[in-house]
DNA sequence: CCTATTCATTGGCGATGCCAGCGATTGGTA
DNA sequence: TACCAATCGCTGGCATCGCCAATGAATAGG
């Protein structure tokens, strides 16, 4: 029985919706501070994931790949481009789309940026050992992999 | 290899932090619709939690149990009060406190709430047995308490 | 051609979290 | 007793975030 056991009403601390929302947001805080030194937050570090993995891509398949809302995708893009870390590039054969394209500088920043985050994680998870970090990430996609699968077979698949 | 599996980059999908910030925004959005059947958010439905586990008690603690802002706490109370779920009085020994009391309309919608969640949580894991949802309860709470303790050490604790 | 659709962009709305300041009240001290 | 500091609840403001509607440019289909 710890302090922050008798903190919290049982009723609350069993439940594992509330447990998982409380440590998100400290999660969230946590990481949010250390990319913010990048001068990234965590959608343009998500970004810049996708198109560091999946190659040039157009923002309507970003943000159908990161669940984003395309008018808040646009600001994240603006600030990433006047930082030089990504390249819009008109498509010639559909001028309606903009070829996102992460520049070199953009991986160096996404290169620290997961260092920074690797560096994160074992402070966040501190009193959790390596393996059950991971048995804590797998559950958790677990769990999410289901929805978005349902999610598909709702609405149909994205590009 | 699932659908999602594809859509993400895997960057994302193995960063713990990123996964529980995903499932803590979809455990949110169900809990939260089946709360607002009640006309409940889940602030409230934590004060209701701790009044009825707690008894009694004025806003301050309210406050330091739940980590809430104070101020955002009395809007939540204000709705709860003209709901007619809590009482408030002031505290005759110390007019600046008021002693927040759950009705027994309250302890009814309470009731009715955790039923509603109790329900909703099975359906949000789907995918999960009981016992691995159980564990990933547990690895959450393990963090939490962790970092609420470290809370406690560097400001002192709360009444 | 003319119409419908797609894509990026802009702007606004509501909810949330956080912080500063204000009155009322109390406690401590000279 | 008189004064000063601290506490408690309350108000208001600000920044962020996710979501949605509307617009303009460009394309696709009939």
């Amino acid at each position: 029985m710890t302090v922050s056991d008798a903190l919290l009403p049982a009723a609350l601390r069993h439940r594992t919706s509330f447990v998982l929302a409380r440590l998100a947001a400290l999660s969230r805080m946590h990481c949010a501070e250390r990319l913010a030194t990048l001068g990234l937050n965590q959608h343009q570090h998500a970004i810049l994931c996708c198109l560091d993995e999946f190659g040039p891509a157009i923002q309507r398949d970003v943000a159908a790949r990161l669940d984003l809302d395309s008018g808040d995708l646009v600001s994240f893009l603006d600030r990433l481009q006047t930082a030089e870390l990504i390249r819009r590039d008109r498509d010639p054969r559909d001028r309606r789309r903009q070829i996102l394209t992460i520049t070199q500088a953009g991986q160096r920043l996404l290169n620290q940026a997961e260092t920074l985050l690797d560096e994160a994680e074992p402070e966040l998870f501190a009193g959790l050992a390596a393996a059950e970090v991971e048995q804590l990430r797998a559950l958790a996609a677990g769990v999410l992999t289901r929805h978005t699968a349902q999610a598909w077979r709702h609405q149909g698949a994205p590009a």
